[in-house]
DNA sequence: GGGTAATCTTTACACTGTCAAGTCTCGATT
DNA sequence: AATCGAGACTTGACAGTGTAAAGATTACCC
């Protein structure tokens, strides 16, 4: 029963290298079992099918995520936009770092949506952000304001390229948040 | 030689109609080629595989990503605000109901990033959201402005109803530009 | 006319996810 | 303590995928 919940793990560890290895199209059923020393159908008594296992990997990926981010914020100043800036920058970095991961979190079609722990681990990684969005709000929750930051990030993580060249991330949100006063 | 063309457009309207019907995992070379009659090995003669099929079609999509926005542009007033918002929401509704389109457009990871065709009707759409952002620049370009703004409704269009429900687009893109003075 | 290039089909191959049936082990029940 | 049974896993099969090679057919140009 220990062993059971230790191929579990196998093969959620083994798809996360895979995708960190191989991007978006690297991860594979048969890959996965494989890399974890099990038969090709032994995925099927763990998860779902496919989708099953997705959402367990990205379930792995948000806790990675948010990890991302706080390595980020603990290593900046402690002043509003420095802090939330550097909360943006652990998103970015990852995005970057880890698209395959990053690819079968947030553009997967068939993630279930309903799995508690995707949900929980979701929620933590967008707890961060809010909270990093608070200062600028005088202490109580601005949603707007939440959903701005978070779309912003968002969109210029995937759009990517396209953006970076003329409008590096920090100007973009000093257009969002007053910057730290000097 | 006309016929050649016809079966390659015949191929990618199949492409775009299985995108529409069952979203991004609707689309299959196979399924393409049957539904444009031919066999399944036709394609490649006309496309570098799967990944030339994607690009010719989020070459198209793009096109009729740019007409969405247009027409909600043509259905607004003339003011600055109202005229970059029903920009957005052109880009919102597309990224809603041709779901699958979207997929193959920006969540694609084989598109051909040099295809000239697909980077002249993708050029066209962003130069939309671009002159929308003008006259908050006093006419002149603000490359910053224009990330900000892309960013933040390409985000938005992703993260979907997680941010929705607090926050419509418009109360966002508010903390942006200022509205239009009643 | 003859040849040539493009278009398309046929055939084959390796790979994918999923399903059904069988094997095995281990723990609980009687 | 013997038996039962449920879970973990394997094996084998199947339909479907993208791709490549090789052959047919057609249209066009010299």
């Amino acid at each position: 029963m220990n062993d059971s919940l230790s191929t579990r793990d196998a093969l959620i560890e083994a798809g996360l290298s895979l995708l960190i290895e191989g991007g978006a199209e690297g991860l594979t059923l048969r890959r996965a079992a494989a890399r974890a020393g099990v038969s090709h159908a032994a995925p099927a008594h763990h998860f779902k099918g496919l989708p099953g296992l997705h959402t367990a990997i990205a379930s792995r990926a948000f806790a990675l995520f948010t990890e991302a981010m706080l390595r980020r914020r603990a290593a900046a100043e402690n002043r509003p936009f420095a802090r939330l800036l550097a909360i943006c920058d652990g998103y970015l970095d990852f995005a970057r770092d880890s698209a395959g991961l990053f690819h079968v979190m947030f553009a997967c079609p068939d993630l279930d949506p309903r799995d508690p722990d995707l949900a929980a681990q979701s929620a933590r990684a967008y707890d961060v952000l809010r909270e990093g969005c608070l200062p600028f709000s005088g202490g109580t929750p601005d949603p707007v304001l939440e959903g701005l930051v978070w779309s912003s990030v968002h969109g210029y993580a995937l759009l990517g390229p396209s953006v970076n060249a003329e409008a590096p991330f920090a100007a973009v949100l000093a257009r969002i948040v007053p910057p730290d006063a000097p």
